[in-house]
DNA sequence: CTAATTTCGAACCGTTTCGTACAATAAAGC
DNA sequence: GCTTTATTGTACGAAACGGTTCGAAATTAG
């Protein structure tokens, strides 16, 4: 097998890559990204000045780098949290729980870097990111409706498209008032409470054939 | 009567008070607390540096006074919409449409200053503040919901106090897609769907008695 | 017309912030 | 050991920012 870099070749970095950026993404979360300061960053992340400017660019870059890192591991686990359980409700339950709990994780700052502080962010490429983004998440709940309609679950006729993106205002409204300081108790009840409501038939439809 | 303050004595301002307020309720809901310099007041509110920190202190007083006036003005236009239709649905479809459109009006900021903007600030004053707001809000909606009980339009055992924090769920993930640019016109159908699904009685309720 | 009062505008000062330059440091290659 | 390469830490200059000072301007009172 090929020995890969056994070392790079000059002085080693005192900081790991991933790592840094994780706690940007703690930095830029807890305080907004307009809140930031380079000084804040390289206090955060433990990265002289100097090394943050050479690995990660200026701010908007690193955060835009931040953004779609954290995209893509929020992406895997809220997938994971809504494919996994077998019975359509405990998705959704599960899906908004995570929501929630994510939201409200000590040690962690409150709400959500895509669905609270992104958002704010005066930014062409960012809020393009985001539409993709909740696009994307959208489509995902709109699929686990209709694998709930082939398993008979839900009827038919659901409005899987309508119920998908009401779904997702859900969880934008429970990270809003995580990010204000709602108790993680009251959101999860009301995550329970907003699976239920999404899964309620139609008017006028017979009631669920199971 | 009393010949009020006909003028009040030395030079006058050439700003109005009010005014200068709305203009800078503009320049935070479009930029966002930590975006804002004074700079950016100064020149988006057409009041003079000094004239601004004597007439309304720094940029955190400012705000707060933004706030409250801002919220003030907003729930007597929400309140109105929900309480003028005499039927429900037109009630929760109008408040929710209202939200939409207010987070959407051409010539002012996307999004909400209450939902979107000041969640964003790091203080706990705001926090609490927005609190205290979301619970009012939440109270006017589920009290709408009771009297929409009292006049037989959904049973007697609707869950008010849930689906209340359901429909200012809803204004809150609205108000934040049209944030990050969603058209108004699918937020406006979206509203029209979230009106209908939080109306939905519950699993295992007899057909709407009308 | 003069004095008193209030606001305005320019300009200023100390501080923070950004981005970079430079020498010192820590490793590998030879 | 000496060179080469890569990273670090200090430290610096320029720009931006916050908050205030001060004289000029505009108005009323007498």
């Amino acid at each position: 097998m090929i020995q890969k870099t056994a070392r790079p070749r000059g002085r080693p970095r005192n900081f790991d890559e991933g790592e840094a950026l994780e706690r940007a993404t703690q930095v830029f979360w807890l305080k907004g990204y307009d809140g930031v300061t380079i000084d804040d960053l390289v206090t955060g992340m433990g990265v002289g000045r100097p090394s943050l400017y050479f690995f990660f660019g200026d701010k908007r870059t690193l955060f835009l780098r931040v953004l779609k890192a954290y995209a893509e591991s929020k992406s895997a686990l809220a997938a994971q949290a809504l494919l996994s359980p077998p019975a359509l409700r405990d998705s959704l339950a599960g899906f908004l729980r995570h929501t929630v709990e994510s939201a409200t994780e000590k040690g962690s700052a409150p709400g959500c870097l895509l669905g609270c502080v992104a958002p704010l962010v005066n930014d062409a490429e960012v809020r393009q990111f985001l539409q993709k983004a909740g696009a994307a998440a959208t489509a995902l709940v709109e699929r686990r409706l209709r694998d709930g309609i082939k398993a008979g679950e839900i009827p038919s006729d659901f409005p899987v498209a309508a119920r998908a993106s009401q779904v997702m205002d859900f969880t934008r409204g429970l990270a809003m008032r995580a990010r204000i300081g709602t108790p993680r108790k009251t959101l999860l009840k009301d995550a329970e409470e907003a699976a239920d409501l999404v899964l309620l038939p139609r008017r006028g439809n017979a009631a669920p054939d199971h």
